[in-house]
DNA sequence: AAACGTAAGACGTCTGACGTTTGATGTCCA
DNA sequence: TGGACATCAAACGTCAGACGTCTTACGTTT
């Protein structure tokens, strides 16, 4: 037999897998500020540059944020999030939401398969919100609501790479987006569509879940187009 | 009115900016070596360690390789490969093609509105291909002539981000499955799907390029299960 | 010609030092 | 008492030098 010659990996890579286990083990939540440089150092026995490295390549990738003269936090636990904004940059809005589209009615489809009732009951409270909201006035509670169904969706196709990859990809064009909600013209958000939606993943019918979220996300394109021009 | 602070970013996030660009814009294509560090020291006007943070930051994204004892190499033109990668490790193949059904029903419903004749006659080359290789028994040609098709048919759907987000996402998924594909059962790769596919592109017909795209994705789950099982 | 040994080049890590920024603390004066 | 100011400690940013280890290429030897 052949022998496998040694491999040891990289030190710093060691430390970046360790600092992004504590990230993704919930010890470091979103938000935490992490211990400061001499005491990562103490605790995982590397000197200050190559902790510096791992940080560095941590916060490029968007999983930590560096505060210079105060701290590093944990700003994310998506790994994507760093290469999608940069991404975004690049490409336009109407790009993104055709991508956005792609995975909305791929996990409309599949949550209309998989999932259980409980979830179901889960995204139509979610729609209760965002009527109330919407019949309220209350824009803020409106997009909040709107955003649960989305990702509640995401989540009941059971498939959590593909609800990862939704949430970065559509949290940025959110931001982007509410200069567009926020014009006066816009009347919509026909909350209609959301509700069919439901009610195809009620029915268990994968094509008509997809073939509604999919024109969901038309309507929003067509907005912003209308809201461009 | 009130002042903004002078904000300096980083330097490395800086060279950092800086290689990023050499790479984007060709002038070191994949593959390349690019200069040592202390040549891209001098080059760049910083310290070793704020070169390396930079380098270990593109490297962890994908973009760069490094090679101890040997140099740094230009492993991709994407950001999210590294990313991807990472994620892939924790996720299944199936999570995988799901994600991957959908981005390549999109790409077929926008390439049957978008492409143009020589895309679609490049298409038609590429099953041509495909189609020879398959029959000479050349199963490295058949690969990759099944794979210039599929890119092809997302980079004709006219939106860059979707193309390099299938690239990134299939380029993974198609390496891993190479098992799955030389199983002495694997008898198909019906050509007859991407045939289709190619006619409802040559139609303008969107719904039918959606449909036949998940049709092949679906069969390729369909045969990575047999394998498994 | 093939195998071996050697040396140069390149990345990996450590140590130490100093600069800059930030946030908090404490002080002074109105 | 309360606010404005000065001060200080903590934390990250950058630089410099040194040494270790690995890879590759080259030259030597057999």
């Amino acid at each position: 037999m052949t022998l496998e010659p040694v491999r040891r990996p990289a030190l710093s890579d060691e430390v970046i897998d360790r600092i992004r286990a504590r990230i993704a083990s919930g010890e470091w939540p979103v938000g935490t500020r992490i211990p400061p440089e001499p005491e990562l150092m103490r605790q995982l026995g590397v000197a200050r540059g190559t902790l510096r490295e791992a940080v560095r390549a941590l916060a490029h990738t968007g999983l930590l944020e560096v505060r210079r003269g105060d701290g590093t936090y944990v700003h994310a636990t998506s790994e994507l999030s760093g290469a999608v904004s940069r991404l975004y940059g690049g490409s336009g809005l109407g790009q993104l939401l055709e991508v956005r589209e792609a995975l909305d009615a791929q996990a409309a489809r599949l949550a209309a398969v998989r999932a259980d009732d409980a979830a179901l009951d889960a995204l139509a409270a979610c729609l209760e919100r965002r009527a109330a909201a919407w019949r309220a006035g209350d824009f803020e509670a409106w997009v909040a609501a709107d955003w649960d169904f989305h990702a509640g969706v995401a989540d009941a196709s059971g498939n959590p790479l593909l609800a990862e990859l939704y949430r970065d990809l559509a949290g940025p064009l959110r931001s982007a987006m509410a200069g567009t909600w926020s014009t006066p013209g816009f009347q919509g958000a026909d909350p209609v569509g959301h509700e069919t939606l439901l009610a195809a993943l009620r029915e268990r019918d994968p094509a008509e879940a997809g073939r509604q979220a999919g024109a969901n996300v038309a309507d929003t394109r067509e907005w912003d187009a209308r809201g461009r021009a």
